[in-house]
DNA sequence: TCGACTCATGTAGACGTCTACATGGCTGGT
DNA sequence: ACCAGCCATGTAGACGTCTACATGAGTCGA
């Protein structure tokens, strides 16, 4: 943060350098620029050439200045480096770019204290709207946010008494969807792999979920890491009583799927798989994973479409609940005997 | 009538409204924010019980008027639903984080013309400095940036005699070495499965590397979708004679690996299966999956050293070639017979 | 007690663009 | 030939923050 350096501003031409060339004032130039209607034809002749002469290239920030407006958006994601999150942001990028908004990516790596600091940073950059992932945060970003008066959405989470309006599906349904596919299948003893609980209010709600469910059946809780390893460590340990494993993620059930083709245990017929996300790999495994659609894509367009009406129109950003939905594929079937 | 106004425009405070506050002149409260030890300790106090009164909150955009910076950096990515981008883009982030940047992500899909359209919209949002993936550019993105005077650096390529720096890898040399790896194993009809070859200079110059290689062995290009399904689609339509598969890309790899798993074909020994990227799966396939390891988080990391550099100190921005490197695993081996 | 000096603060732009209003020349209708 | 009205353009801020310089009050040494 030393060298402050103003070798940047390196004489750029200004409107009043295109008005000195071509000249008239500043304003015309700003006139041609923007209401070329209002200028005439002569002039916009000379301004056009004016504009080649001296390399103008309009100062985006002093634009931003006068209107207030910088048409920008910041999301905080846990990490890039994890196709949920990415498929997430390719899809709020599309729809952000269509109504003219750019999108600025912080990475908090699952740390609060970073979310806090990189809100900060995109804040102090002049974004108009802020995008979280999960409903629980620092209470410092949510007074920030508010003393900025710009707009704070969550998504990945939804809950219908939410203080910050949310654009997400419900964990917890979702998480019961799943136990209820391999419940329907007729597994009774099943293992639930789920990533580190903390600092992550999504996993946390699925086992909270699951945990509540009323109990013919027998869940075995692992925690692990949220990665292939994850999987493949959670098999090695795996009770040797369930018929099934449900992995809160999908990338946690691949690992455990490869580890278990290893070892040669068959699936689903010695034992089931279930993941959780949806991924592209998931339908090309062998077998195929049978796993939980989670509405990413569909979060993404949403979520944006909801800043960019409320950023143009004033609209208040109301709370979404998209659906997550089974997807039936060959790694479950009903326990052999 | 005086417009003693103390809340005004869109509401926001300024550093004007909390001078008026604290009985005190606007250029007080900024020295009192950049330079407290030049404000006196009873104004200094003033200024801030002033500044939570009024909700005072910086404007960023006003700042970087002034200062002429946005601390802001652009990336241009084909898409962000893919793990080598987002990979790519993690680590950016992480070291221009660090450097106290921001960075604003912009999609391309692969097209040249949404590329420019999105570099402008990038440089009108006042970034500093522009990152774009590979080296063939439509000219007027070049342009463009040059116009702006910020600069241009082009990833995932290096080539020494490009004209814009570059930070990246030889895709030649890196199909060569994987070529190599398969030929050294005693291969000698190969097939090589690639994505879609239009506008991706990367995929053509590795196909270009391989069909320059000494012929003591055959190549059977394929050109397929860049994904699981292509993999698998490239496996339905193999020549009989080939004893291995080279994949341009390890999603390709991997939906080749799976197809053929479900075929029953034993991989590595009665078919080969090579990747290229080295995915965070690829490491936890079963067999597990041999590989070209590209150095894209160093990429990352490298490419924000280089531009923060550049915008901290003006040093010139100079192209850095990265190495990849083979990752032998289970799936390669000697040819049966 | 006076001048030199320091310290805290105010004043007046500057940054680049936009826009409400002012200006002055021209047209055309009567 | 006169005035209304219009057209093209200029003028003068405004946006919010920063900073070089000016100012005035206080301090200190001789």
């Amino acid at each position: 943060m030393e060298s402050k350096t103003n070798f940047r501003r390196k004489g750029r031409a200004t409107i009043i350098d295109v008005g000195r060339v071509a000249g008239v004032s500043d304003a015309t130039v700003s006139r041609a620029l923007n209401k070329p209607d209002t200028v005439s034809e002569a002039t916009r002749q000379r301004i056009d050439a004016a504009i080649i002469e001296t390399g103008y290239v309009p100062n985006p920030v002093a634009k931003a200045m006068v209107s207030g407006r910088t048409y920008t958006v910041g999301a905080l994601v846990p990490t890039l480096d994890h196709a949920i999150f990415s498929k997430f942001l390719n899809a709020l990028e599309a729809e952000l770019s269509t109504n003219g908004y750019g999108l600025v990516v912080a990475v908090t790596k699952g740390d609060p204290l970073r979310e806090v600091e990189k809100a900060k940073k995109l804040l102090s950059m002049g974004v108009e709207g802020l995008i979280v992932s999960g409903l629980s945060h620092n209470e410092e970003l949510v007074a920030q946010a508010r003393r900025s008066t710009i707009p704070l959405v969550a998504t990945s989470y939804f809950q219908p008494d939410s203080h910050i309006p949310a654009v997400g599906y419900d964990n917890e349904t979702a998480a019961v969807l799943a136990a209820e596919h391999l419940i329907a299948l007729g597994h009774e003893k099943i293992a639930v792999v789920h990533g580190p609980i903390r600092d992550n209010d999504r996993t946390r709600s699925r086992v909270r979920a699951l945990k509540a469910l009323p109990q013919p059946v027998t869940f075995f809780y692992h925690e692990s890491s949220l990665d292939y390893a994850g999987g493949r460590e959670a098999v090695e340990n795996l009770p040797p009583e369930v018929t099934a494993i449900l992995c809160l993620s999908d990338v946690l059930a691949m690992g455990a799927l490869f580890k278990l083709q290893d070892l040669g245990v068959k699936v689903p017929d010695q034992l089931s798989v279930m993941g959780f996300d949806n991924m592209a790999a998931s339908e090309f495994t062998s077998p195929t994973l049978t796993t939980i659609k989670l509405p990413i894509t569909e979060m993404g367009t949403r979520t944006a479409r909801a800043i960019c009406e409320h950023l143009n129109t004033g609209t208040p950003i109301e709370s979404e609940e998209l659906q997550s939905t089974v997807v039936v594929r060959q790694s479950t079937a009903s326990p052999s005997r």
